[in-house]
DNA sequence: GATATTATGTCAGTGTTGTTGACACTCCAA
DNA sequence: TTGGAGTGTCAACAACACTGACATAATATC
């Protein structure tokens, strides 16, 4: 059964992967999660906010004055869903909501000097951990872990990554 | 400070990492765990359960006669938790909870006829687009990808799945 | 044999985060 | 000016995690 290598698919020699190499990725990706949210986890447990505030904040800290409507886009969430983390956010004054001026019916969202110092606080435990784990693993695995985390995102988060990849390089 | 000498994790030459290309992993990894639980999540909409039910039907189908108490360590949540999926599950018959032979008061859980098919096309689907992931990114980069996977989780994760991994072969 | 510990299950209550549905406001274009 | 698209809010509900308390049975220990 020497199926290793079959014809090409695009071009490389198409790659041969049991059931079992699929499946350990697939845990691979379980068990990492869980480790890649744990420190902001433990953080938020102590204040009154769980990971979606995280991811709130974020990407709010990422594209300063995104509106709520682009913010929906990246974080796959329904509007309401995300208003009642803004809500609470802004209310806290983490955030600041600004009413646009060019189109009145958008809200630009902003970290305030208190918000930009938890995404530090939280984004510095989550990047120590990463950068750990990159250090570990050396410069070739770090590209290989790009290359198939970007072939695993379905089509439009593709986009969304790209576009905040390149907009802060 | 010559430190290119050392073991593989304290590796080659240390890396510099800046945070912009950790920020761009903390995305990644947001991004493609998206994708990679959307398929599964679509399948189980339609039925009564969630991803919680198909994190048990996957463990329980990995190690058939598994204890409640290890499906436990595994998953990371509250008996209580688990309890609420697992009756619905054994309820459905989907799960076949026997009492140990040995310690009567252990459970040992496998799937039954119906719970492998579900668990089959669940991990169709998922396995499906793990496939293709790896066929685009190629044997190098799939690599790396369990590499930095395996450095980012907690030692008591990564003991879990290394348990798995090797008692399949 | 009495007592402690372990494994499991259950009930009740709570919090975060997701969902729909309904509705109001703003803007733009026909 | 009217209708539709875009945007945001409130209310209700479901899934799934949590804690705490307690029950039961089996096993381990003294």
């Amino acid at each position: 059964m020497d199926r290793r290598t079959s014809g090409p698919s695009s071009g490389a020699a198409l790659l041969f992967l049991t059931d079992e190499q699929l499946r350990q990725g697939i845990e691979a990706m379980f068990f990492a999660y869980r480790g890649f949210t744990a420190d902001p986890d433990r953080i938020l447990a102590d204040m009154a906010y769980g990971r979606a505030h995280h991811r709130a904040i974020h990407f709010i800290g990422r594209a300063p004055d995104t509106t709520v409507n682009n913010l929906l886009n990246i974080l796959g969430v329904t509007k309401q869903s995300l208003n009642r983390v803004l809500r609470t956010l802004i209310a806290d004054g983490l955030v600041e909501s600004k009413v646009g001026r060019k189109d009145k019916r958008e809200r630009h969202l902003t970290l305030t000097q208190a918000g930009r110092a938890l995404e530090q606080t939280l984004s510095d435990a989550q990047r120590a951990r990463m950068r750990t784990a990159f250090r570990e693993a050396g410069p070739d695995a770090v590209a290989g872990f790009r290359t198939v985390l970007e072939a695993m995102m379905d089509t439009e988060m593709r986009a969304s990554y790209s576009r905040l990849k390149d907009t802060t390089t």
